[in-house]
DNA sequence: AGAGTGATGTTCT
DNA sequence: GAACATCACTCTA
């Protein structure tokens, strides 16, 4: 396998959950032999009623409001692991959730925890398209909370590949039904326009 | 392809 | 006790 990309520094997450949710499109999660581009993710911003630090912090936002460029996992519905690179600066409760990605490397290994059936069939989008199937395809659970993600070893973020300029396609958030209104219909879910690899794909405009 | 539904456990009212 | 940033499976067309 070539060479990948350089790691986005600290600075990279220190910014609003919306830009950096932007420039997220096409970067790399890399954790031992997989490697997965960003294809789609939702921004979680300060005052945002769809967030989970709406109502200030408590033991499973705490990630949330510490510095950025760290994970944050929590457990939904009781069985899926969400991953979250928080965002903003320390003391602000901001996050960017990742909902699709793509395979680089280690296909083997992704279709073994995902527990597809091996073969050319199984690498179709249904395999990663949803928050669930990122984490559970990257082996992550909630030890994985505080984890940084500039640095290298255990999971970390790097850049674009060269050449990798995606154009972007946005619409409103999955399954937030119990924001206001205005939250409700926010254009913060951010992907590839020109991948496959994106769930709800009929919400995007772009 | 689209709608319906059961699984499952933590968090918050 | 209800809600929940979901998934995989089952119908019906």
């Amino acid at each position: 396998m070539s060479a990948l990309p350089r790691h986005l520094p600290q600075a990279f997450f220190a910014r609003d959950a919306l830009e950096v949710a932007r420039d997220l499109i096409g970067t790399l999660l890399v954790r031992d032999d997989v490697v997965l581009r960003l294809t789609e993710v939702e921004a979680y911003r300060e005052g945002d009623s769809a967030n989970h630090c709406r109502a200030g912090k408590t033991a499973r936002n705490a990630p949330m409001w510490g510095p950025p460029g760290h994970a944050y996992l929590y457990l939904c519905y009781g069985l899926h692991h969400l991953l979250n690179l928080v965002t903003d600066r320390d003391g602000v409760g901001a996050a960017v959730l990742v909902r699709s990605a793509e395979i680089v490397a280690g296909h083997d290994t992704v279709l073994a925890r995902r527990r597809a059936v091996p073969g050319p069939a199984a690498l179709r989008p249904a395999l990663l398209t949803g928050p669930g199937k990122v984490a559970q395809a990257l082996g992550l659970d909630l030890a994985w909370n505080d984890h940084p993600l500039y640095r290298r070893g255990g999971l970390e973020l790097r850049a674009r590949r060269p050449g990798d300029e995606p154009a972007l396609a946005t619409g409103p958030r999955v399954g937030i039904d119990y924001a206001d209104p205005a939250d409700r219909v926010a254009p913060w879910r951010i992907a590839d326009r020109d991948s496959r690899w994106v769930s709800v794909r009929k919400a995007l405009v772009g």
